[in-house]
DNA sequence: TAAAAAAATTGAACTGGTTCAAGAAATGAT
DNA sequence: ATCATTTCTTGAACCAGTTCAATTTTTTTA
């Protein structure tokens, strides 16, 4: 939980008091390689913190079957379908665990509960929101503007260390490449 | 000023008072057809929120010197470089008006001030951010796994307005299609 | 309302990236 | 340790969408 506490400390200040209140609303889950936090059709029960391990947020088409990455999370890292979770419809979003990971979990309840309790928390949850909008944009902007190798560059320059805890093919399709196509782009020498 | 009262009142209630102090921190401002609220380069000096015409964000390709449309903003929608306001440091975006706009704009002094007096608008505020990341989590994925087709038809079906008011080259590049294939994709019949 | 500018169309040549297929390498489970 | 599964690689054929260029249509401005 240390590691929550941290993000939040980046944008409100805690004391140990709150610390404790905030700790009594989130539980903490062991994931297995491969089991779902949330499977698409059904509701986003939780929002969830990556403690340990990484998750792969996808669609599955309705038309090829195939599996379109649309989020990655790492320690340290938010993952959940914030729609499906606030306002409780079915999700169209699977979340599972890519690699054996721990999260700690808050249910819509709790998160509404927590909130009134620590009206701080309404800051660092929209300053979050915020740089994660900003992101978004940034991954659409590279998405529309640039080939394919400039976007496997500019993602190891951003994310050094999810290289070595996210499979090529997984990254491949969080870039919108075909998982072949980063192989043969990785197989230049001049990256 | 009404429109962004009856925005905010989507997600919190609002007293005559409370509308009357959100009043004070606001500035309304005319824009000519092709004027800049933000230019690259720049710190992004006001949130706006749009009360009419339509405005368009853009990225310059600093290769190529091709503008990359990467937001649209028309009425009852916000148009502002969030990172470059509130991190105060210079943006890569320009912000221009399509069509002669009337916009309501906020400074980031005024914004904090605002949200001091009022704190109920830090739930607003991370509410329609939250509404806002999904909606650009729906972009990338329609990016990643759909056709410039049918890209364009959830695009009508989502945005049905927008058709009338934004030039179809501007939205071509909004979706990641060139302007000449959107063209031919409209040619098409069986739309 | 005429001239100028902006936006949309169409066709032809081209290309970045996909798909398919088959094998090699790495990793996980028992 | 060994087998099974997952991940990565490589090549060949293909194609969705781009680029370039020229023209028409629509909108804006004086």
């Amino acid at each position: 939980m240390e590691l929550l506490f941290d993000n939040i400390r980046r944008y409100v200040s805690l004391t140990e008091e709150d610390q404790n209140i905030i700790s009594s609303y989130w539980t903490i889950k062991q994931l297995n390689r491969g089991e779902h936090l949330l499977s698409a059709g059904s509701v986003c029960r939780y929002d969830a913190f990556v403690l340990e391990g990484s998750l792969k947020g996808y669609i599955i088409d309705a038309a090829t079957g195939k599996e379109e990455i649309v989020l990655l999370a790492v320690a340290d890292w938010w993952a959940a379908d914030l729609d499906s979770f606030h306002n409780q419809h079915a999700s169209s979003l699977n979340i599972s665990a890519i690699t054996p990971a721990t999260v700690a979990l808050i249910t819509r309840a709790a998160f509404n509960e927590l909130l009134e309790k620590l009206p701080k928390l309404e800051k660092y949850f929209r300053l979050i929101l915020q740089s994660h909008a900003t992101a978004l944009l940034r991954r659409i902007y590279y998405r529309n503007a640039h080939d394919a190798r400039s976007r496997y560059k500019t993602f190891l320059q951003q994310y050094p260390s999810l290289q070595a805890q996210i499979p090529q093919y997984l990254i491949a399709s969080y870039l919108g490449i075909s998982a072949e196509m980063l192989s043969k782009i990785r197989a230049q020498k001049d990256l």
